[in-house]
DNA sequence: AACATGGCGTAGCTTTGCTACCTAATCGGG
DNA sequence: CCCGATTAGGTAGCAAAGCTACGCCATGTT
């Protein structure tokens, strides 16, 4: 069984496998969410049009104690959830805050957010499947997906690993037509739902090979893989024109896991970072030290 | 008399003018919010050694309904401030600090340094030459700068902006070469160091276009460029195998870029959005939405 | 068609949250 | 310094909320 990020992910997940007593209470549900914080159970009971236990196994099927624990989380999930969708109002209605401020913030909420939900057993076994695997590939499309796997790939590369990274929907097929037992596939995306990513999870699970996801969990591609570093930075789908904060958590997880896998690279990678220097060096000749990366 | 942001800070706010029963009240809810959330109001009266018609008067107090009302709102503060709380205790609990941690601390720590150098006039004068730029050309080398400077673009031609970008240094000289008065050239590099950029800004100031460089102050480019984002992230340089944290740096830079630009491409934008979207969907004719951008 | 299974509702019990009312402390003025 | 007024705090009782045990009815099975 997965774990939903929130309540309200929850029942919209349990919400088809239900009777129809109880699917009422979950359409309900969906339908006011504030409203249920302050709403007691006889109320509610008598607007979804059905008993006061229906509810009660409603919410138990959730996991939750009661209704009361019920309402307390929904409360609280519903308050996380506004939050955000406040930050966005104030974004948007360009108030007192500068423009600087307003995405400062938006970055420091995503990383925070990310953060939190990080596990660090996850992130080791990921850093650990990448550092002994034979060949690395890194997905991702659409813009700012498609970036965060270059940067993958620009991270690893130092370390020696043979990983390659692709934006291209056909190559993408390609690669995970051609993985084997062994290689793993690092794919990037903020919605899990892009079709080439998907079927390239897919393939690439089914001839063997290790498939991390960075994306959505309970999303096509999270089911896919066989590794989840789930991401989710609520209240970033919205706007299309405004910059898109989850881009902090992506490189938060890349930074972890290139950071670990590096650790478990060395002293190897620092050897090898010393020879790219040269080689650099060596190869526009010029007086002034250039920078290794930049 | 201001209003308080949360209802803890309005507790804290009050905490002080209240008799002792109260204060015992108050003292017990700051002590342990979390608990607060599950317990009853006689187990929470008998905890505070008051009575319920004390606990009842104290919520009163803070402007909630009652108990119940109290406990949602308590709850709902609680998980806004909880994801904040997390990451701040995580990353404080000393030695044993993860890497996981670190990384995330570097990342805020960056954030915080690049916010705290921005220079909000600097930014709307950069954007307003973007937004007003006839070509717009993104030069980044090296990795990191590089997918910064493909960042750039990718924000920017969703604007419906003439942008390219490169990493190659040969093209760099050449798009310089063609540089003309009215073209804005928008630089990255974490040192300021690498010939390519210092020679396309020279080339390209040159023939009159506008170079806004984002790099360090009194590096070889910042010297050669019309307007100077100023980027510094100290204590960056040592560790070759340890994330790059001006990365996060360069990352708000963009953000706020791309937001002030975009405000002044509104709602031109939008619409430009809403067709990219629909040529999406043509092309590729799911059923299933896809997603515009990842 | 008889039986078993599980979904759902009825009825009743316990606890909770709330109010009305009472007592004890505090304070100011004669 | 004492007495009324005022306010802090507690007691007791009650309506409603949340929860549970049990039983009926609609399915599906043999």
């Amino acid at each position: 069984m997965k774990h939903p990020a929130s309540l309200i992910e929850a029942i919209e997940q349990v919400a088809p496998s239900l009777r129809k007593a109880e699917r009422r209470v979950a359409d309900l549900v969906l339908r006011d969410i504030e409203g249920m914080t302050r709403i007691s159970i006889k109320a509610f009971a008598a607007q979804a049009e059905v008993s006061e236990p229906t509810v009660m196994r409603f919410t138990r099927r959730l996991g939750c104690d009661g209704f009361s624990d019920f309402k307390i989380r929904l409360a609280q999930d519903f308050a996380v959830g506004r939050m955000y969708i406040e930050a966005e109002r104030k974004v948007q209605s360009g108030d007192a805050r500068t423009t600087a401020q307003r995405v400062y913030q938006s970055g420091v909420d995503a990383l925070a957010t990310t953060f939190s939900g990080l596990d660090e057993m996850l992130l080791n076994t990921a850093a650990a499947t990448v550092a002994q695997a034979n060949r690395i590939v890194c997905l991702g499309v659409g813009g700012s997906s498609a970036i965060m796997a270059q940067e993958m790939e620009n991270r690893l590369f130092r370390f020696g690993l043979a990983v390659s990274s692709s934006a291209d929907a056909y190559k993408q097929q390609m690669l995970a037509a051609i993985a084997e037992k062994g290689d793993a596939f690092l794919i990037f995306s903020v919605t899990g739902k892009p079709q080439s990513l998907v079927d390239a999870a897919e393939i690439a699970t089914a001839r063997g090979a290790s498939v991390i996801a960075v994306t959505l969990p309970d999303s096509p591609l999270a089911g896919r893989s066989t590794l989840l570093l789930p991401l989710v930075v609520p209240g970033d789908e919205v706007h299309f024109n405004f910059p898109n904060r989850t881009r902090y958590g992506q490189l938060l997880v890349i930074d972890c896991l290139s950071a670990i896998v590096g650790a478990l690279k060395q002293p190897a990678s620092a050897r090898r970072l010393h020879r790219i220097r040269t080689s650099l060096l060596a190869l526009h000749g010029h007086t002034e030290a250039q920078p290794i990366g930049d």
